[in-house]
DNA sequence: TTCAATCATATTGTCAGACAATCTGTCAAT
DNA sequence: ATTGACAGATTGTCTGACAATATGATTGAA
């Protein structure tokens, strides 16, 4: 019986919990993309040894979060316009499914989750804090996977969007699509609502294109400013 | 400049090689799911040291091949029903997304062999050998995946095709269903040739789908006699 | 000055060995 | 049959060592 008060396995070694830190620190800014990960460095900042740090590279290098070049050493991973729109259209797809998977398998209660948390994502209209953004995102997406009752699509949409994370720069100075956002994902509530999980997708999917257009332009601006 | 003569700068440190190793060892059913990978069995039989076993076995499970569990020790991934139905269902958006983003991307060279490939698919029916076979699929999915210009979606195909492979067993004991196989491909391939990219991403899902069912099927019938 | 070859230094790649923490199976006691 | 304690095996983590490679400085020559 593996009931509700098993205890957590997960992140009981050291190592496991050097990985959620590292990555941690890398999705916080506090490691910025192009930043080297040097192993002495690691050691010191993170207080573990060598054998540790280089498992944990190995394994955020996997996730794509680092890259890794033999014999000099891994940085954090830098995203260039390419990856970036890469990045989105794979997403696009993932949270197409998401949303369709959801409608398909969701409970009630998860369904009336889902639609409590888009209720505090419109209240923050007008006094949008970055934070509570952030978190309410955070939380709609964890809703929409644990209801799509996927754990290969979690998985993967999870690594997919840490990767995104790193656009924040890009996501956030383009926050004045807000109210579109809004529009967007409410029109996806619906169809969720209807039952509707054929609309839920291409709804999501163009929602994520939209999204991405906005910040693939905004890159090309800031590459343009700032290149050799 | 990144030129077509750049040295491969990849699997250059033992500590990949091994990793491909491993993933090898794992894919050719060498390495069996749910058997024990214990380090000292595999430094044994790679010849490494415990510190690069550790390593692989941590990058080899994050990508799903391997499950760790802690102070126990990981085993070869051994996947369920549900597991193998979660695995197809994503597999299904994605082949759908690279068929799709072919359409839209690949050179009239990549068009051009991807046919072809097919072609060689096409004269396979009737004597079918399973290596061969194995053989043009993956010839197939990567020229897919070339054509489809979209590295994240390549890595992520590839890691999901990785998962499935275990499933081995049961599609070939399904293997049956060639001609219908075939049949649903050539749907997908005339779409591309007409360039309708929508609709070769409907019809890669519903291939997908429709080999997952037969899979699925199989898996339940298997456990059914083989089970506690 | 500029360019190329050389060399010193730092960093990464790999190994071996040690000890602590945890798991698993055994066996005696109840 | 169940409990508890124990022993052996395996994993988790650290440390130190040395080899392989990269990087930057230095030197020498055109």
């Amino acid at each position: 019986m593996s009931s509700k008060y098993a205890l957590n396995r997960d992140n009981v070694t050291l190592s496991s919990r050097l990985v959620t830190s590292m990555r941690s620190a890398i999705l916080a800014g506090d490691l910025k993309g192009g930043e080297r990960l040097s192993e002495r460095a690691m050691t010191e900042m993170f207080g573990v040894s060598r054998s540790l740090v280089r498992e944990a590279i190995q394994v955020l290098a996997v996730e794509g979060l680092v890259t890794v070049v033999p014999h000099k050493g891994p940085t954090v991973t830098l995203l260039d316009q390419k990856a970036a729109a890469d990045l989105y259209r794979v997403r696009g797809s993932l949270e197409g499914l998401a949303c369709e998977e959801f409608t398909r398998h969701a409970s009630e209660d998860q369904r009336q989750e889902l639609f409590a948390i888009f209720d505090r994502l419109k209240d923050m209209l007008g006094r949008e804090d970055a934070d509570d953004l952030i978190e309410a995102k955070n939380d709609f997406y964890r809703c929409l996977l644990t209801g799509a009752d996927n754990d290969v699509l979690e998985q993967m949409f999870t690594q997919l969007n840490n990767r995104i994370v790193q656009l924040r720069r890009f996501t956030l100075s383009a926050s004045g699509r807000f109210p579109e956002t809004l529009k967007e994902i409410g029109a996806i509530i619906d169809a969720i609502r209807d039952g509707d999980g054929a609309s839920a997708r291409l709804l999501a999917e163009a929602h994520v294109a939209a999204a991405a257009a906005v910040v693939i332009r905004r890159f090309a601006e800031l590459e343009k400013t700032s290149e050799l």
